[in-house]
DNA sequence: ATACTATATTCCAAATTATGAATATATTGA
DNA sequence: TCAATATATTCATAATTTGGAATATAGTAT
């Protein structure tokens, strides 16, 4: 239950959402996302560990670069299905639809002072 | 977006996810679910408004009863997906399983005063 | 070692949520 | 019409969540 919780918890809020349907495109950084969203760093990092903390998505670390991607679910049921649908679920949101498409034109080079 | 949230929200809290494992096994009106859960009324009216507006659960009047039951889902592909799953999900919660055992024994003829 | 920088954490204020007591509503039966 | 009752709503309060500013941490390069 506790962990069922949690996983609807975590897709419970939009930012969240936003932040697992853009990593369907592509492993990306904090700065990235942040960018990408334009939210503070902060607030970035917090959604991202509610996010790991549910097993949604993991990171490697790479230098100073977390790099985020989305979990393959192998070991929570919840997870798997839920990623696996929405791979489907809300292609069609207006806003994910429009992030969606700079998400290839968001490179950290472009916006980390170090490159 | 506003809808899928709407329906994460709704199972992101442990009593209404309990609601919706009840309801897998009967039709059951607020009282009954009162009784089952052990909390108060106003609190049960509030979860299934909740899981009703997330269209996770469908409800019919009969007389001063209000008979809830899961919905078909019919038009929310998430509604569908989720409640489908929960079907399997959470069986072996301990705190479910001992909740189930009772379902069949909670009768409104024996909870409200008028039958 | 030191300066720099990407990310994480802490702290705080605002917003949201969960709960129950009190109250309102609606249906029934006399 | 009036009393009784199952459910819904309102109200107040405590707990949780969200977001950002400030700060801490960790890795890099000089």
């Amino acid at each position: 239950m506790k962990n069922f919780v949690k996983v609807m918890k975590a897709l419970s809020d939009p930012s969240r959402v936003i932040i697992v349907k853009m990593l369907q495109h592509k492993t990306m950084c904090v700065c990235e996302l942040q960018e990408l969203l334009g939210v503070s760093q902060p607030t970035v990092s917090k959604h991202l560990k509610i996010l790991d903390e549910a097993g949604l998505v993991c990171f490697q670390k790479e230098g100073l670069w977390v790099n985020y991607s989305l979990s393959d679910g192998k070991e929570n049921p919840y997870v798997a299905n839920l990623l696996g649908n929405l791979r489907y679920w809300l292609e069609d949101d207006p806003r994910i639809a429009q992030l969606a498409k700079r998400v290839p034109f968001v490179r950290r080079e472009e916006i980390c002072q170090r490159h």
